[in-house]
DNA sequence: AAATATAGATTGAATGTTCATTCGGTTTTA
DNA sequence: TAAAACCGAATGAACATTCAATCTATATTT
């Protein structure tokens, strides 16, 4: 059922984020979702294949979220604040992801793990794309893409961690400071 | 003796890069920093306050060397960069912090941890007197620092996770960006 | 200068707890 | 009625931490 994975993912990410990665064990996120312990192993193999599945399912919703407010006929600031917007969106909307994210890419589970390259390449070829309009700076697109994320990330954390109030007209300016930054 | 608790300190930070937060066990560090169990417990109370301890330090060799870095002889602009360039080159000489720094600010340790206050004065602080000066766009100083700070680590993280070549030419194309986001 | 005392540093085996995982059995679903 | 989903007590390994004993270095006494 489906409903009970998607359980073990929304407790997983609710305890990661009170206890952290270790200091969440696999008997409390049983209780938490409301399952037997062996539940969880019918559906991943180990802790391990279990928090890297709920990494992927996050990854994959992202990116669709992204593909589906794409818009190619908008111009290309306009997909850029739009991007930049939906990421922060993302994460407003399942503000558990943050700090299970940030710390799963940060551990070395995440070296040489394929889904990595996947989102790369996703933005990557989007700036790509501006720097062939002449719109972006003609740097390595990796770099462009790395610092985009990279400013919504930061964003986030104010948000987050620091509590720090933005408000709709700061992400304005926030987007405008990075737009700024990239273009010739 | 000074000398075995930065052994520690040193162990954990290559332990923790290499096999996570969680999957360093104490006495794994006791045998790679060639020390007893008992010794670490001897400088520390607890794992937990290991780890805050290794993070306060880190710090403040980081605050350190910004200070003496510091020049309020330079230019707004060849400070900026001055800054931004001794974060950077404080990762390089220690290629094994980036991941715990990461790792523990993600944490849910850090909600509440006095010293993350003492890093983002110092950075605020710093973006206040820009702010001040007109140089730098008149917004809250704390958002404009987490972004410069944010954009380190993007790229320290493109470095050393993504393998993304970043030459010198690079590192002033980023800094320059950042800068152009910035300015008035 | 030698002998002794003292405190702090260091040891590592022992402890009790917690953990990820298993598996024989039960319930649900198709 | 068979297969798949589910349960949760049981298991053994790994873990953080403790502590009584030993060592080291320095201070004090003879």
């Amino acid at each position: 059922m489906v409903e009970k994975k998607q359980a073990i993912f929304d407790s997983a990410l609710e305890l990661i984020n009170e206890c952290g990665f270790h200091g969440t064990s696999m008997s409390q996120l049983a209780k938490h979702a409301g399952v037997a312990a062996g539940t969880i192993y019918h559906y991943f193999e180990s802790k391990e294949a279990m928090i890297c599945a709920l990494h992927t399912d996050i990854v994959d919703k992202l990116l669709e979220s992204l593909t589906t407010s794409d818009d190619k006929n908008l111009s290309f600031k306009e997909r850029f604040e739009k991007r930049w917007k939906c990421i922060y969106q993302f994460h407003i909307d399942r503000p558990h992801v943050l700090r299970f994210y940030e710390q799963f890419v940060n551990s070395p589970f995440y070296f040489n793990y394929p889904k990595r390259k996947e989102i790369q390449l996703y933005f990557s070829a989007f700036f790509q794309e501006g720097i062939s309009q002449g719109i972006i700076i003609d740097k390595n697109p990796e770099l462009i893409s790395g610092l985009f994320f990279g400013s919504v990330i930061s964003a986030l954390k104010m948000k987050f961690y620091r509590k720090v109030d933005i408000d709709g007209s700061d992400l304005n300016d926030i987007i405008d400071m990075q737009w700024k930054g990239m273009i010739i």
